[in-house]
DNA sequence: ATCTTACTAGTAAAGTTTTCGTACATGGAC
DNA sequence: GTCCATGTACGAAAACTTTACTAGTAAGAT
């Protein structure tokens, strides 16, 4: 198994948004979703993908002269470390104070209130 | 009203964390709970405690000569603050994405899923 | 009054993150 | 084959975070 990779940085965690979302992709494909949403260099972006690379937080395929990188952990895998991490480090390791944190951040829906009582039925028939 | 202080660092975090634990308090009493945990210097704990100062996340009262140092801000309200902060950045702003990261973190008990069922409920009469 | 202890402030250095300019290489158009 | 567009690699600098040393000062003990 791998070593697992760092925590990603702020910028990081952004390119691996877009990874995520449009599946593996060179540094043009990436930069161009994210110079829609702000203003970044080129260079930026290439060296941020440089970078996660070389901490193993995306592979590299060099076949083509474009290389194209794909996330190396998957979405889930991810949040699960951050959430992970933010819950030990700012709320004693309460899953209870998190989502007190996340509700009260927003205006919470009905819908979505629904949704998370879902959520924990499944959970508790999983463990069952 | 004070403009709003940034979000904090790690290690502000964990003096923060002191802080909210202990109530006001010098910098010799921060670093006392903080060495009993992990090797730090006591220069090390008041620069950053005098950091927070002049970035506004603690106030300082510098009536005697052992400054007594205070919170600016809730547990509540940052802890809201970084949820609210996370949920966007890294789960396209879903509670219920958050929540599933931190389920999935660790093991999590009858009664800690009873409580967050708990939670949702009053949640839900808070609002109707 | 002097000595010692405890505190703050200032300085600095190392590490990390973020940003971007530029050089060089390669593939395709002509 | 030469030229141009598009890539990657490299270097470096700015900003932020973390750490710690040291000088100076003030309070309390003797």
């Amino acid at each position: 198994m791998d070593a697992e990779p760092p925590k990603p940085t702020n910028a990081e965690l952004e390119i691996l948004t877009v990874l995520w979302s449009i599946g593996p992709a060179t540094v043009r494909e990436v930069y161009s979703v994210i110079s829609r949403r702000r203003p970044a260099q080129y260079s930026t972006v290439l060296k941020f993908m440089q970078i996660m690379a070389e901490k193993g937080l995306v592979r590299r395929d060099e076949k083509q002269r474009a290389h194209v990188y794909e996330a190396a952990r998957s979405r889930e895998w991810t949040q699960r470390q951050l959430a992970g991490d933010l819950m030990e480090r700012a709320f004693s390791g309460s899953a209870k104070a998190l989502l007190v944190g996340a509700l009260s951040a927003r205006k919470t829906s009905k819908a979505e209130l629904a949704e998370l009582r879902k959520l924990l039925d499944e959970y508790r028939k999983g463990q069952k």
